[in-house]
DNA sequence: TGATAGATTAGGTCTGACCTTTAGCCCGGC
DNA sequence: GCCGGGCTAAAGGTCAGACCTAATCTATCA
């Protein structure tokens, strides 16, 4: 340049240049999240947003579609169909950390680290706020262990009665971690063959044990008694994947 | 229909059908959660997946945009850019728990409460876990908590903190959940005029000796110090929230 | 009256063109 | 020699318009 010597210092910082679905799903989702409107909301259709926003319905499509993404709308087809405010639940957070735990082959130690880290305090805020459906859903639940045939029945009464602890915290973030969590430990669970009938005897004992300290309104209690559950329960399933990574190794030496 | 009576009972369950964006992004999704392709693998162009899957280039891309936004794929624009392969990070798991606590105008509380039940668990890890790094993150911000000026520096550092501790914790599940609460207690802290001298000096206090529970390898002591820091810090937070609730609701009245 | 065949409205997909961004290359002037 | 500027190519981003498919409503006919 020529005027090198005398220039003055004008610095800008690296800008970005948002892409315009991006910015009409940000509009939008502003929109929602502020609570502006109520959960079942119709969106205007496509073709109607396209005339308002002036922009293509590619572009509009796409914005929705990240909405749907991210849990904030629902879309259906048809006649009477569209997309409807939905206020995103413990589904979207469950989904998102399973993303995690299976995207990242996360340690299964980790994941029992976290339960362990949370569900005595599921329990303990459960004692605390519980209300009669509650206790029904979580009484359901231990029935459907007790009775239940086999591997695949118990494990699914199991996570159902985990997720009615944490139902029962009337906290909606610890459920919708502890939904992700247990569907996590299910499906790693179900094939490795740990669950006997000494197993099961166990669990029924300790899931009424920490019933009945949520029934009788004992949070500490309750926290204690889920602790020790969870944490025995963690410690056999090490062992376990101890076990069957040894025999697997064996095998891969064998063959 | 004319022949009625004699039609044997075939029946079918009601089905759905996919919508061919969800097939394909369905399998790449399977692909890459499977781990086949290490981070940062290159998908092919948009044109090039249109002649490989025979379908259209607004189909593909509404796949992409899915992956996209679960954070499996990072989208760059312009020549060599592409969608490349991204293993889920604790970011996306901290913006979908983001996105619950405001649109379900979460209470402050069930905040805190969630935030109860992890740190304790994260101190104790970190105690156990803690690399030199981890340790230097660590005093870095606690220095900062110290020297920092306006209210927003002390706010940003204490987030940046308590990050600190779930990372040395080396779980990336607590690790996304604290980013998600930080950020969530970050942004409802920051208009309420509650952070004072007194304040302050306590947090650095507290900072300092959870700190040093870590660096000594002491699980118990970094949990219980912990603990007392965080429930003292919910208890001070939920106080003003009730006063500026009550003297906002005394504005209201005089207006 | 009650099935049923349109009609209507909405999202889903396809085509093909053009715009914008970015990396790499080439070339000419200091 | 090297540095800046401009060109080119590759890739995503946007647009317009047509057509397909799903779901609902409605009017009609047996």
């Amino acid at each position: 340049m020529t005027a090198n010597e005398a220039r003055p210092a004008i610095r800008l910082s690296p800008m970005q240049v948002p892409k315009a679905s991006d910015v009409l799903a940000t509009e939008l989702r502003e929109r929602i999240l502020s609570g502006e409107y109520p959960e079942g909301t119709p969106l205007p259709p496509e073709r109607e947003l396209v005339v308002q926003t002036r922009m293509s319905r590619t572009t509009v499509r796409e914005a929705l579609r990240i909405l749907e993404v991210q849990g904030l709308i629902r879309i259906k087809a048809g006649r009477a169909g569209g997309a409807f405010v939905q206020h995103p639940g413990e589904d979207s957070v469950a989904d998102s950390l399973e993303l995690l735990i299976r995207g990242r082959q996360i340690r299964l130690a980790s994941v029992h680290e976290t339960r362990e880290a949370i569900e005595p305090s599921c329990a303990r805020l459960a004692a605390r706020n519980r209300i009669p459906a509650d206790l029904r859903r979580l009484e359901a639940a231990n029935e459907a262990i007790a009775s239940s045939g086999s591997l695949d029945a118990f494990l699914e009464a199991n996570v159902d009665w985990h997720v009615a602890v944490a139902t029962a915290s009337h906290n909606e973030i610890l459920t919708g971690i502890m939904i992700a969590l247990s569907r996590a430990i299910y499906t790693t669970t179900r094939n490795e063959g740990f669950v006997n009938e000494e197993v099961r005897a166990i669990t029924v004992r300790a899931h009424r044990s920490v019933t009945r300290a949520i029934k009788d309104r004992d949070p500490d209690a309750s926290a204690r008694r889920m602790t020790r559950h969870v944490h025995a329960y963690a410690k056999a399933a090490l062992e376990v994947e101890e076990r069957t990574a040894i025999s697997v190794s064996n095998e891969d030496r064998d063959t």
